[in-house]
DNA sequence: CAAAATAGTGCACTATGTTGCCCTTTGCGT
DNA sequence: ACGCAAAGGGCAACATAGTGCACTATTTTG
């Protein structure tokens, strides 16, 4: 599983989680319902901001790490 | 501090611990140091592939969380 | 099964990210 | 202080992400 289908995999699942629809996360977090359902479907390169987005409206958070363990 | 600070000061400290400069991972990458400068100073709006690649290359990962620990 | 709701796609257009070129600034070593 | 390497920034051309609309497909509900 690449970074891209990772994201839209935890995207679609936290969402239906929160029992919304597409339509209320692209009403909640800003993203137009046909940028989300591109996102959500893996396709495209979607921009930071649009993940920001979408990741603070449903209350997903990510955490960097290194390979060693520094900072 | 925003996820796109987070994000670029990850990718600074991760370079610098490595000890290249910005020119090598352009070409590492493949993200061109243009990119690089305004990633890692935080301006502009990357697309996630770029962020994906130059992660890559530095042996970076990210982990998504959310509230819950549901996935 | 039928209807309604939700999700996915094609397309055209707009907005903006990506890059190369070139110059300025900063930091480092001698 | 000087010289060099590395980092940062302005700009224009090009590439592509974002969006609305209309439509199809799939899932859910009665």
């Amino acid at each position: 599983m690449d970074g891209l289908n990772k994201i839209a995999e935890s995207i679609s699942k936290r969402r239906k989680s929160l029992k919304i629809t597409q339509n209320d996360l692209a009403e909640i977090s800003g993203v137009s319902t046909r940028s989300l359902k591109d996102i959500e479907t893996g396709k495209g390169n979607p921009t930071l901001i649009q993940i920001l987005k979408i990741f603070n409206s449903l209350g997903l958070k990510f955490k960097i790490t290194a390979g060693n363990d520094d900072d």
